[in-house]
DNA sequence: CGGCATCCACATGGATACTG
DNA sequence: CAGTATCCATGTGGATGCCG
């Protein structure tokens, strides 16, 4: 069971419950950046992803994408053996994001530069 | 310096910069629900406040309210001393993380119960 | 009431090296 | 190319107890 269903399980009929989850699901370092950047480039291979996140290490990507895949939000194809290829892309649940992390950018490029202002 | 502030110095440059930096800061476990619940519930004493959350320590709710007051996202203000009272609001910094927390829990709703459904 | 101090367990991520 | 295996440092939170 995942953290973000025991969370599920636990904090059921709390009000924040739902966020929470949400909040547990992309609380990972990497998963809004790697969600961001398969919003924004579309299917990726392995190493290409790894790139356009830029300063994740291998275990990590591949840890985080393991999650993400567990958790229904991207989608994982073989291309192609010898030489291996591998894809990975949004499933519909994964696209379905795009509002929260567009939020998330949003939010960080007006309210992060400068934080003295209100 | 903060882990918000060297990720921005960090990753300059990068599209992703300020997305990870909003993830960065509503990472810490319960940082979105001390938002929402300030949102909604509006200034709250700090048990109030941990009743609100439910399920947090006070060890763990003082070093968010730390955090998130040295990040300009809270206001702290002692209303009487002796009896020590002290109230915790958002700033306007802090409101305007309204629609990502909104954003958030929607999402987190129309997703999360049945995570077959894409 | 509003915390802080302590201790401890575990989650997470980085660096590096290696493999089919 | 697409990962896995190790090892290690640090982050993060929970439990408990105490204090002004």
């Amino acid at each position: 069971m995942s953290q973000a269903e025991q969370l599920e399980v636990w904090c059921a009929g709390e009000e924040w419950c739902a966020l929470t989850s949400t909040a547990t699901l992309l609380g990972r370092k990497w998963h809004p950046v790697i969600i961001d950047r398969l919003l924004a480039e579309g299917p990726l291979r392995f190493n290409a992803l790894k790139r356009a996140v830029d300063g994740v290490s291998s275990k990590v990507l591949s840890e985080s994408l393991d999650d993400l895949e567990n958790h229904g939000l991207v989608a994982r194809q073989v291309v192609n053996e010898k030489p291996v290829r591998v894809e990975y892309s949004l499933s519909g649940r994964g696209r379905s994001l795009e509002p929260v992390i567009d939020a998330m950018g949003r939010w960080g490029s007006e309210h992060l530069a400068d934080p003295e202002e209100s």
